[in-house]
DNA sequence: CCATTTCGTAAGTGATAACTTACGGTAAGT
DNA sequence: ACTTACCGTAAGTTATCACTTACGAAATGG
């Protein structure tokens, strides 16, 4: 009896939320405006080992917000330059969807307002 | 301002992230959009228990995404108008951010172009 | 060629999270 | 007052995730 199933091909943005979900991750991510880093300064820098690092790269690497770029044994990692586009979109999306919901909401909440029991504002 | 420390309260931005990682979360997020709706309409809409609807929209009421409004026994949900602007504001930061690196990275880059031993693009 | 450096992956472990059923609490209807 | 409807929470289960150590692959230097 298993339960959550989701969809077979997840979109962009998914992968994005839960990429910058993980704090660690995050602020991998974050380190990585600074400029390209290999992996082990990145591991040098946070408290986890180095493997962790990795995975945390692939995950990032697998959502599109990095890049590589080998330098001899190192691996240098920078941020994709467009790789948040995606999110963005997305609250754009929603963010109109709200917006217009909530002038629907104004004007019938105009037209009948004897509806309600309580009310609260923004 | 350009580093951020894992403070004891978490930003708004962190839960913000977390909440819309999950898929089912965020389907129950995305359906409020079409207007305020009770707990056991959000249930039926999917595949969940009545329960774990409820969870799920105390954790979004948590993240600042949500609201609620007592009508009688039932509960109406609606989403809270701009709960999304703390991660609108956190992706603005760092888009900037990542363009003042990529600006960076291209004048050091044409400054001394003799450290690139390869180069790949997308 | 051999040693070193840097990295990714495999395997295993502990914690977290998303779900379930069961129960109690509050508001409305008869 | 009793029943019904709707909801939140508690307790327990299971899958997922973030992390560790161990190992192997690829590029550089002596």
């Amino acid at each position: 009896m298993t339960y959550q199933e989701q969809s077979p091909t997840p979109e962009p943005f998914e992968q994005i939320f839960s990429a910058l979900a993980d704090p660690t991750r995050r602020a991998i991510f974050e380190d990585l405006r600074a400029g390209p880093q290999a992996v082990s300064a990145l591991a040098e820098s946070r408290h986890v080992s180095r493997p962790a690092v990795s995975q945390h790269l692939k995950v990032l690497q697998t959502a599109g917000l990095v890049d590589v770029r080998p330098k001899g044994t190192a691996r240098l990692y920078s941020v994709r330059t467009n790789g948040l586009a995606p999110l963005r979109t997305y609250l754009d999306e929603v963010w109109g969807d709200v917006l217009n919901a909530f002038a629907d909401h104004i004007t019938t909440t105009l037209e009948n307002d004897n509806d309600r029991t309580d009310h609260q504002d923004d």
